[in-house]
DNA sequence: ACAAATTGTCATAGC
DNA sequence: GCGCTATGACAATTT
């Protein structure tokens, strides 16, 4: 099983680093979730918390728009090659970065206004159109959503697939009478619905609505809880017919791999189908024969007939058969492996080929050149790769360095991963999906996604949601970036990004916060903030640590004091390395415990340190209270003090950090700017009483501590040196003992050859040597031993030696 | 359920 | 006298 799970996890993530090469938005939660609940128990193991949906969720306020969370991020990459074979189509015509932006703002149902504003006018209605198809089935709706669309395909140059786009929505809206249809109009209707997914409509949205339709197979499931909605999605999309439901294949492969290759022929997709037939064999679906892109194969496949397009490689029988996929799996990342440097080179050749398109490893050079040229809609993909690459780069590159070593030896095929092909996608989720261990899918996928979306929306967002954002991605990167700088192990990092889920975990309640999204720019914004992984940046309300953007809203208005503890409790342990990481993370000012007894007491009113200590066991404690927790507001006061909660129910016009932590004369001013009543002022001088006595006994103990250390040192040096000087003095008796039998040889050799006057030796019971203070060693009768003690000098015997 | 450890709070002393 | 810190003791909370 542990090992199954390592393949498969591996598999995720090189498959979503691979995606991530083209811009892929992957959310391989959703495919966990909704297509492979057998795999995802496999990974995440059956009890596993697993809070994928939050992931959705950080994405959905991070845009702001509510996207469904059982939506299949693929489809976005192959919007991306529509939307690119309509840059062609446009002949020398550069795509604007705005209109590749807003092929992402198009997800969001209710700000059609907004991306139209601010994109292309065939995105705008394109957007528009699929807004419509989401959200009002009515024919009529779509009819009109679907003429835009159209437009929009006679420019990407499918016309040919996506002529009957009108009828294809109300075919979409009809969907349940498709059987009536004859087997090629259900193909035309299903290319084009795909289409229109693409050009919008968000395959979740889809998967909903045919639930909602389709349903009554499934409605007991739906009462259930969420891993069985989950699977029953999964099965929808699996088994609904045209794919209504289909999550993962359906809608790209019917559409954008048949354009691709039609218009590049071979060499377009075959990295990527290559990739999801790996993918496939790594994860067998096991009901390839319902995907419905298989009725759409045959007419779109075109000169490529060898080179079965994407959904094909998912539901044609793959070349790895399923049996043996546990067998060959070293081998399919290595395959995977040679793609992704084939997409690496062709970046470093032409920088022009986002679409993985090689086939033949050792065509890559030509193909990627022939790419270049084969600009079937006219335009060179050296251009579009450049759209792209720009797109891309609304992320940031700051964390792509650190790459390299964040590859355990375990993951072999990602460690050979050469850094630049990651650079082809965004730095940010390509260097989060390395960071990520193998350990957690839902941290590994996070970063992409929140990327993606900064890359999309951002260029079509006002700049402080774009600053926003940007923010928000960048400190949950570099939160990353530098737990991983710190020398996290794996399964460190893992946690983190554990935290990051959960933190994201937090988001969908403000995902499902009666924040609107309609207010997009306002939403947006706050949700932006609040989704940033583990900052909620609403500082200035003297609150700043909410962890959603609807606390955070509430906490505001309230001017409540609040619980910093859920923000704090993340990213204490990341930051325990090295606090001054969260110099960029400003909520962090209003930390007020500080438990690290080892920090100097100097920094206990630095926002970084005091975070460290207090989160250890809290953190974990409540993050694993997230799942029960159902609003923030109880999530908030689970996490605050009873501090806090009173300064809440008093409605303290500022924090508790200001409370405690300002100095006197600024406290005082605090005091006198407001109007507060009697008991809370009362209450404010408590508070600070209390923060300051609990900070000082806090370092109370730190210094208790430190004293019994210290002691504790002492007398192991103490017992050290004991033991040294003991050591030293059995030296020396040896030596002594040594020097002793030594002397007592030498005294029996000398005696032996003392002679007398007439020849004869000494006996040695009447006389014996005896040494003089001046060297000399005199033969002495033992009578006279006491009287010569006295009187050496009178021994007339006088021997040298 | 219980014990141990941790943390918060109060009272008090001292600077 | 005020503000702050230090610390013992106890309570509350967490492990």
């Amino acid at each position: 099983m542990l090992y199954l799970k390592k393949y498969f996890t591996e598999g995720l993530i090189q498959f979503t680093i691979l995606l991530s090469l083209i811009g892929v938005r992957v959310d391989v939660d959703t495919y966990l979730n909704s297509q492979l609940p057998p795999l995802r128990e496999i990974i995440l193991g059956p009890s596993s918390a697993y809070t994928q949906t939050q992931f959705h969720n950080l994405r959905n306020t991070l845009d702001g728009y509510g996207i469904h969370p059982k939506s299949v991020d693929l489809d976005h990459f192959f919007a991306i090659r529509r939307l690119l074979n309509q840059v062609r189509s446009l002949d020398h015509l550069r795509v604007p970065s705005t209109e590749l932006n807003a092929w992402l703002v198009h997800r969001d149902p209710e700000t059609v206004v907004t991306a139209a504003s601010q994109s292309s006018p065939s995105i705008a209605l394109d957007n528009g159109g699929s807004l419509e198809d989401v959200n009002n089935p009515e024919p009529s709706a779509m009819r009109g959503a679907g003429s835009t669309s159209e437009s929009t395909y006679n420019l990407s140059g499918e016309d040919s697939l996506g002529a009957v786009a009108p009828e294809a929505n109300q075919e979409q809206g009809n969907r349940d009478n498709v059987d009536e249809l004859s087997k090629e109009d259900i193909d035309l209707i299903d290319i084009l619905w795909r289409q229109d997914i693409d050009l919008g409509a968000g395959r979740e949205v889809f998967n909903y609505s045919s639930r909602q339709k389709d349903g009554e197979a499934d409605k007991p499931n739906e009462a259930n809880e969420d891993a069985d909605v989950r699977e029953e999605d999964w099965r929808n999309g699996i088994n609904l017919q045209e794919g209504r439901g289909i999550a993962l294949v359906d809608g790209e492969t019917g559409e954008s791999i048949p354009e691709q290759l039609s218009s590049l022929g071979t060499q377009t997709s075959m990295s990527l189908q290559e990739c999801l037939r790996l993918l496939e064999a790594t994860f067998p679906f096991g009901e390839e024969s319902e995907f419905q892109a298989t009725e759409a194969a045959p007419q779109l496949r075109g000169p490529a007939e060898n080179v079965p397009s994407t959904s094909q490689g998912l539901s044609l029988p793959a070349p790895l058969p399923q049996s043996n996929a546990p067998l060959d799996l070293e081998q399919q990342w290595q395959d995977i492996m040679a793609i992704m440097e084939l997409q690496d080179m062709d970046v470093n050749n032409t920088a022009e080929n986002t679409n993985l398109n090689n086939n033949n490893l050792n065509n890559t050079r030509t193909e990627s050149n022939e790419s270049g040229t084969m600009t079937s809609f006219g335009i060179p993909q050296s251009s579009l790769i450049n759209q792209d690459v720009s797109l891309h780069q609304a992320s940031l590159p700051s964390c792509s360095q650190d790459l390299p070593n964040l590859f355990s030896s375990e993951l072999a095929p990602s460690a050979v991963q050469p850094p630049t092909l990651l650079r082809l996608s965004s730095s940010n989720s390509s260097n989060i999906n390395s960071t990520f261990g193998v350990t957690n899918l839902t941290g590994l996928f996070l970063p992409p996604l929140n990327s993606t979306n900064n890359l999309t929306s951002s260029p079509v967002l006002p700049d402080p949601f774009v600053s926003l954002l940007e923010e928000s991605m960048l400190d949950e990167i570099s939160l990353l970036d530098l737990a991983m700088e710190e020398g996290f192990s794996q399964a460190q990092a893992s946690q983190l990004e554990d935290e990051l889920d959960s933190d994201s975990g937090l988001s969908l309640d403000s995902g499902h916060s009666p924040v609107s999204p309609s207010n997009s720019e306002t939403s947006c914004s706050s949700a932006a903030s609040s989704s940033s992984t583990s900052a909620t940046f609403s500082e200035e309300g003297a609150v700043g640590y909410s962890t959603d953007s609807e606390v955070a809203t509430a906490e505001a208005e309230e001017g409540a004091v609040g619980g910093y503890q859920p923000e704090y409790s993340k990213l204490c342990r990341m930051s325990y390395q090295d606090p001054s990481h969260f110099h960029n993370l400003p909520q962090l000012d209003s930390i007020n415990h500080n438990h690290t007894y080892n920090l100097p007491l100097a920094s206990s009113y630095t926002e970084q340190p005091q975070l460290i200590g207090s989160c250890s066991k809290k953190c974990r404690d409540k993050h694993l209270q997230q799942t029960k927790i159902h609003s923030p507001r109880e999530f908030i006061d689970k996490q605050s003090s009873r501090d806090e909660r009173r300064a809440r129910a008093m409605k303290i016009p500022f924090s508790n950090d200001k409370i405690v932590n300002l100095p006197v004369e600024e406290f005082n001013e605090l005091l006198s700017k407001h109007h507060l009543s009697e008991a809370q002022l009362s209450l404010i001088r408590d508070i600070r009483r209390r923060g300051k006595n609990k900070m000082a006994a806090q370092n109370c103990r730190k210094r208790k501590l430190d004293t019994i250390i210290n002691l504790e040192q002492g007398v192991q040096d103490l017992r050290r040196d004991k033991a040294r000087l003991l050591k030293e003095k059995m030296e020396c008796l040896r030596c002594i003992r040594q020097m002793k039998q030594k002397v007592q040889v030498l005294y029996q050799e000398v005696f032996s050859q003392l002679r007398d006057e007439e020849g004869r030796p000494y006996p040695a019971s009447e006389y014996c040597l005896q040494y003089s203070a001046d060297g000399s060693v005199l033969v002495t009768p033992r009578s006279m031993t006491l009287e010569q003690s006295r009187k050496p000098d009178k021994k007339p015997k006088d021997k040298k030696k």
